[in-house]
Order: structure tokens, then C-alpha cells, then sequence
DNA sequence: CGTAGCGATGTTTTT
DNA sequence: CATCGCTACG
């Protein structure tokens, strides 16, 4: 117990043994708020305030998740496993596979990934002959995610115009279809919990007399449904006689909210504190990860932003160095640089997974990649296909989808002409219509085909029949393997010129499947609250497990390798070497973040969160110009630059004459392509020229166009935007 | 049924 | 520049 509280510091100490009321952890980046947060719940178990079943502990990632549960066995001699910690996405699960029947859906209904549910709506909008030119799917699935993460359904819907409503009624036929076929989307999972809950007055009483304890990791990522969510099991939401609720305990920090653009709401933090009644608002401000330039810089940054709940992170490490900044010629220029300094430090002895790139969009990684594969230095790149999302595996696993559940007609598509069985895009539509008139699903409809169309996909029917009958009784990674042979998939991919990786791939869902068995599937347990609820099969359970968990991002080989990735995916890491690069305007901030109401906040904050993933060295860079779309780009440097204090930043510009013997790294104005119109500006105006204006202050010229009165150019004013300004009239002073 | 070629498109993405 | 997705052929 002792051990549990020692090294705390006081702030932590008195997070973790407040006693159950509500609370708000405003815990700064490495400040310790995932120890606190697993500390809290091993103090209150141990000090027998609660059992282990009366906590709910809630994340966002299944990293996140995991590691909980591990840091929780590690310090208690309990049994982690059937306690309800998990991702919102992975407790709704359980509690609807628990109460399917009550949330009126079947036993074995499937969750669809955001790929899927794509499909799905294509599939109805093809159904319906919806021109899907005036209705672009994607478009489309964010309307209706982005209303059900409100916690809305098509009658709640706001309708303000005629294309709106004709969205909302989409949006309904989707939701019949997605009832019809026994499948649920993510932004489902928790709104159907919600309304169970809702409607449900003896389930929401158990559950919420169960929950003593709520805690919520990473608060301010919280979207609207989500925060309902908890406010309805926290007892906390008006409903009439709900049991004394749980306190919750919330920890999360304003300043990385970094999530806004899918639905996040960081005013949930406000609305916490105000219709809980906190009283306990507890602010983690040591830090204990980085020098103290990095804090420093990260702190002035983000005093820019308005509104926020307001911290200061500080540390005892001592100043550190500098920040170091470079200003490249070229991307190309840049990543040079970059690379260079990395493989001097790993010289020097840093560790290759020490060392991170990060950036703002995935396009980045290109220059850097190439010229870290010139160089011949390890590196990994996060982002891209994750491993449940490939092909062959959505393929392997549409099969286990249609043994559970033969009326998703997703995975049926996915897989009736794959390997291909001669069943063209000809039959498929006659089946679809058949499924249409009758109502029914695609596998139900395939006996009223006829002919040989019918003879083919009664093959496909029987196929799977035998499959289900085949693997009745086998163990769950012998029924993949099953069904990766006898479905053909194998044998194709021998046959396929790039299929070494793809066969490869499947045999590594047979290990997944083992593992799976091993780690959790093994044997159900019982929720000793609800002892009747029917236990989810192992294979439900797989593929559940595949849906909501893709899986890592790049198989590892195990190298250590220098880790590339964007600044969303570095949220929660940490590095001891970090360098940021595409610090220019346009681009960090991206330019389409300004757009939106408080994107450019949203993109500080970003960088605030990049700033804070380095513990001793930190580099920015930027480029005076920058491929992008095929174009070379005249860029003004981030504004986020600027707002740092100048006094830790260390330019790293030494080499006024670029070290690089070759073209790439010329300057801009020496190098700048010369249009024909070039020659029609005045003189000392030309693309890449440096420009003052009275109003929108210093800019690039990007472009040129016209001669004589009607010249125009167009410049590039960073934080005030791209303008066309004609030069007879807009005064321009070259700087 | 497979693929070559063409044109549109181009942020971030825990589940 | 480069990738993706669809269309038009073989």
C-alpha cells in the first residue's frame, strides 16, 4: 500500500486518494496522468473502498486500455480480467453482446470499420439509384456519423434544406439496412448503449448501482454522446429515482485537444465541472519528461490560445539546450539536413527509435523517406494500412463474418466472386434486386435465382454451408486456417505474383486467432453481475476484436529504426530526439484548418503536443519552398515560429552557402522557374520575391499573371492569406 | 473477368 | 508528383 503513494508528488497524491466525488485531473503532457489515473484505482481497490467490479474505467485507444490493465496487475495481486476498463467502443461491445436482445440485436451481430460501412452506404445508395455524384458516400457517412456522435437519430435530425432532408432519409435507410443485415457501425456501438441504457429503467439502475467509481482517461477527447454517456451511468443525468451515482473521475488536458475535426468537444471539460459541481479540480504541472526549453517554448506557444482551463507545465531537469531551427532550401534541402543530423546522432550513440520525424500530413514522409533510404538509415513509418485492414485479411474475415452471421451482406459482396467463382457483375445486380423485392438478405434471396447465374452462387451458398458444418466443432485458429483453404483464398494468392506478403499476412490471422484464444478468448468469463447473459462465442468475439482493433499500424521487424509519423499519431509518445518539420504556413497550420472556426487553435495546439513528445533535443525546420501536387511552392514560415520566445531558439543556418554541391539546394530566387509571364512583372517583382504590403503585412510572391495594367501577382501573406493583388493599384515594397 | 490507361484529387483519423 | 478509382477494351 505505502508502496502504492510513494514517489508521488504531492498534486498526484492528492489526486489519487481524493476521496469519491467527482474530480478533474487537468494533467499536463507528461505529467504522470496515466500513473495516476491506474494508481487511483489499485488505491481504492487495496484500500477496500470498492471491489474490482464496481469500477469503470474508460480510454480511447486499446493502447491505452492495455497498458492500464498491465500498470493495474503490476501493482495488485488481482485478476484484471472481466473488470470493465476498456475503450467506449470495447465496453459498449461487451454490454451489448450481454443485452442484445434487449437492444434488439441478434446474438451475433457484427461491427462494421469505417471501410466497411463506406461499402455499406455505397451498396444502399446503389440500391436506391441515389446518383451518387449530388451524394458522395463519404461525404454522406460523415453527415451521419457526425449526427449520431451527437447522440441524434434521422427524427432528431435538424432540416434546413431540401438536400438535407433527403440526406436525413438516407441516413434512415441506412440504419434499416444496417438493422435488417445484424450489423453495427462505431458511432452505433454507442448509441444504441445509450438508448438501452435510456429506455431500459432496471439495467441502467444495475449498472448504475454498480459503478461506484467512473473514470474517464483523456477527457477532453470526449464527444458529445460519449460525455452522455457517462453522465447517464454516473447516475448524473435526470433520470427520475437513478440510484446515488458514481463519482467520476476525469483526467484529461485541454491543450491537446487535437481531435475537434471529429466531433471531440474540449468544452466538455466545462460542462463537467459545472453540471457535476466539481469541487476538486487538481492540476498536474510537473513535468517529467522534458528540458526545460522545450516546456518553455511549449508554454508560450499555447498562452496564444483563448479560453482554455489554464497551466503551466514546469520541471526540475534544468534548462537543456536550445531549440534547434533550420531553414532549408528546398523539402529536399530540409530532409538532407535532417537526415545528416540524425545519423551524427546515432553516431554519437542516441538510439535509432529515440530519434522521431514528425510532421503535420502524411505526404511528408516522402523526402524524408527517400532520403533516409539513400542514406541507408532504419527507419518505420506509422500510418497507412493497418493489418485487419488489409485486402486478404477483410477477405479471410468476411467469410468468418458470413458463418456467424449469414445476413450481413457486406461481407457476402466482399467475398461471392472472390475467389473469383464466375459470378459476374450480371448476376449480382439481378440477385440484389431479387433481395430487394423480397425483402430479405442476399443469402437468403440466392435460391430464386435460375440458370447458370443461380447454379454459381448456390455453389457459393453451399460453399459456406458446408464451411459453418466443416468448422462446427474446431477450435477457433483451425477454423480460419479451415476456411483459408477451402475457400480458394490461399490458392489464389499462390497464384498471384505479390502474394507472398498476402499469404504471409493470412498466416499471421491464424496466429492472431491463437493468440487471441490464448490471451482473452480462452475461456469467457462469467460478468458475475449479469451471470445470466449469454456468453459471446469465441469467433463473435474475434471478429469483434478485429473490428475494433486494426491492429498496429506497420508489422514491426524488430529493427531499431527511426520512427516517422504525423503529430496526431506521436499524441501519448515520447522521444528523446524530436524533429518537427514543415513548420511554414499553409502547411502547419495547414491551410485548411484556418478555415474553420477555431482550426487555427486547434492547429496550435497540435503543435503544443508535438513540441512536448521531446525530452532533450528539439528541432524545427522549414523550407523556403516545397513540392506539393507536382507544384513547387513558395513558403512563408509557420507563424507558430514566431510565437516562440526567440531567446531559446538556437538557427542552425550556419552554412550560408549550402553544403550540397548540387542544384537542389540553390536558392529559391536564384533557382525560381521562369514562367512566361515572368518577364511581364516589373522588375524586381518576380516569383519568390519577398514583398511588404501596407495591410496584410510581409509575404512571397507564388505567382505572376497579366502585363502591362492588368498585371496582377499572387502572394502568399501567411497568417493573412493568398491574394491576388493588382500591382497597378496594391503597393508592393520589395524586400 | 482482368488490366491498361485516363482523369480527378490532394489534412489530421484513437474506435 | 503519385495515387486511387473508374471506364473502356481485349
Amino acid at each position: 500500500m505505502s508502496d502504492l503513494l510513494a514517489n508521488l508528488n504531492p498534486e498526484q497524491l492528492q489526486a489519487v486518494t481524493l476521496p469519491p466525488q467527482h474530480a478533474l485531473i487537468l494533467a499536463g503532457a507528461g505529467s504522470g496522468k496515466t500513473r495516476v489515473l491506474t494508481t487511483r484505482i489499485a488505491w481504492l481497490i487495496s484500500t477496500g473502498q470498492m471491489g474490482p467490479h464496481a469500477v469503470l474505467a474508460v480510454t480511447f485507444t486499446n493502447k491505452a486500455a492495455k497498458e492500464m490493465l498491465a500498470r493495474l496487475s503490476a501493482m495488485l495481486p488481482i485478476n484484471t480480467r472481466g473488470m470493465w476498463i476498456g475503450t467506449f467502443h470495447g465496453l459498449c461491445n461487451r454490454l451489448l453482446r450481454a443485452h442484445h436482445k434487449e437492444a434488439g440485436l441478434p446474438s451475433l451481430f457484427q461491427i462494421l470499420d469505417s471501410a466497411d460501412q463506406l461499402s455499406a452506404i455505397k451498396r444502399l445508395l446503389k440500391n436506391l439509384n441515389v446518383d451518387d455524384e449530388k451524394f458522395p458516400p463519404r461525404e454522406l457517412m460523415h453527415f451521419i456519423n457526425a449526427h449520431k456522435d451527437q447522440g441524434l437519430r434521422p427524427a432528431q435530425a435538424e432540416v434546413w434544406d431540401d438536400y438535407t432532408r433527403r440526406r436525413v432519409e438516407l441516413w434512415a435507410e441506412y440504419e434499416g439496412q444496417c438493422q435488417r443485415e445484424g450489423v453495427v457501425d462505431f458511432a452505433e456501438l454507442l448509441l444504441r448503449t445509450y438508448e438501452l441504457l435510456s429506455r431500459n429503467e432496471p439495467l441502467r439502475r444495475h449498472y448504475q448501482e454498480r459503478f461506484r467509481h467512473i473514470l474517464v482517461d483523456e477527457f477532453q477527447d470526449t464527444n458529445r454522446l460519449q460525455y452522455a454517456w457517462l453522465k447517464l451511468l454516473a447516475g448524473h443525468d435526470g433520470t427520475a429515482g437513478a440510484p446515488q451515482g458514481a463519482a467520476v473521475f476525469a483526467v484529461g488536458d485541454d491543450d491537446q485537444s487535437i481531435y475537434a475535426f471529429r466531433g471531440a468537444e474540449v468544452g466538455n471539460m466545462r460542462d463537467f465541472e459545472r453540471e457535476f459541481g466539481v469541487q476538486n479540480v487538481i492540476r498536474l504541472e510537473q513535468n517529467y519528461r522534458s528540458h526545460g526549453n522545450i516546456l518553455d517554448a511549449a508554454n508560450a506557444l499555447i498562452k496564444n490560445n483563448q479560453g482554455r482551463l489554464g497551466k503551466n507545465l514546469w520541471t526540475d531537469q534544468g534548462a537543456g539546450e536550445p531549440i534547434r531551427v533550420f531553414e532549408g532550401f528546398s523539402d529536399l534541402d530540409e530532409a538532407r539536413w535532417i537526415v545528416d543530423e540524425a545519423r551524427e546522432l546515432i553516431r554519437e550513440g542516441v538510439s535509432r527509435d529515440q530519434i522521431a520525424f514528425l510532421y503535420r500530413s502524411n505526404a511528408q514522409s516522402r523526402v524524408l523517406e527517400h532520403e533516409l533510404f539513400t542514406k541507408g538509415v532504419a527507419y518505420k513509418v506509422y500510418g497507412g494500412l493497418r493489418f485487419f485492414e488489409r485486402q486478404e485479411i477483410k477477405h479471410a474475415l468476411a467469410y468468418l463474418r458470413l458463418l456467424a452471421n449469414p445476413d450481413d451482406d457486406t461481407a457476402f459482396l466482399r467475398v461471392v466472386n472472390f475467389p473469383t467463382r464466375g459470378i459476374g457483375a450480371r448476376s449480382l445486380e439481378n440477385l440484389q434486386e431479387a433481395a430487394h423485392r423480397s425483402n430479405s438478405p442476399l443469402y437468403n434471396a440466392a435460391a430464386s435465382l435460375t440458370g447458370k447465374a443461380g447454379a454459381a452462387v448456390g455453389a457459393f451458398i453451399r460453399l459456406i454451408e458446408e464451411l459453418r458444418r466443416e468448422t462446427e466443432n474446431l477450435p477457433l485458429p483451425e477454423v480460419v486456417e479451415h476456411i483459408i483453404e477451402r475457400s480458394g483464398l490461399r490458392q489464389h494468392y499462390l497464384g498471384e505474383k505479390e502474394g507472398q506478403e498476402r499469404l504471409e499476412n493470412l498466416d499471421e490471422l491464424i496466429n492472431a486467432a491463437a493468440s487471441f484464444i490464448a490471451e482473452e478468448g480462452a475461456m469467457p468469463v462469467p460478468d458475475p453481475a449479469t451471470p445470466d447473459a449469454p456468453l459471446p462465442s469465441p469467433l463473435a468475439s474475434f471478429l469483434a476484436h478485429a473490428s475494433l482493433e486494426a491492429g498496429d499500424h506497420q508489422a514491426g521487424d524488430g529493427q531499431e529504426a527511426v520512427q516517422l509519423m504525423t503529430v496526431h499519431a506521436a499524441k501519448g509518445l515520447e522521444f528523446d530526439v524530436v524533429f518537427i518539420s514543415g513548420l511554414e504556413q499553409g502547411l502547419f497550420p495547414h491551410e485548411n484548418s484556418v478555415m474553420e472556426k477555431s482550426g487555427e487553435e486547434e492547429e496550435r495546439r497540435l503543435m503544443y503536443v508535438a513540441i512536448t513528445r521531446a525530452r532533450q533535443r528539439l528541432y524545427m525546420s522549414h523550407a523556403q519552398t516545397r513540392m506539393l501536387h507536382g507544384q513547387t511552392r513558395y513558403c512563408v514560415p509557420s507563424a507558430f515560429l514566431d510565437e516562440l520566445p526567440q531567446e531559446l531558439l538556437l538557427r542552425v543556418n550556419a552554412r550560408s552557402t549550402p553544403a550540397y554541391d548540387n542544384s537542389y539546394s540553390r536558392s529559391p530566387r536564384a533557382a525560381a522557374p521562369v514562367t512566361a509571364y515572368e518577364s511581364a512583372a516589373p522588375a524586381g517583382l518576380r516569383v519568390g520575391q519577398n514583398v511588404s504590403h501596407a495591410k496584410f503585412g510581409q509575404g512571397v510572391i507564388v505567382a505572376t499573371e497579366g502585363r502591362g495594367a492588368d498585371a496582377r501577382v499572387q502572394v502568399n501573406f501567411g497568417a493573412a492569406g493568398m491574394k491576388w493583388l493588382a500591382l497597378e493599384f496594391a503597393k508592393l515594397t520589395p524586400l
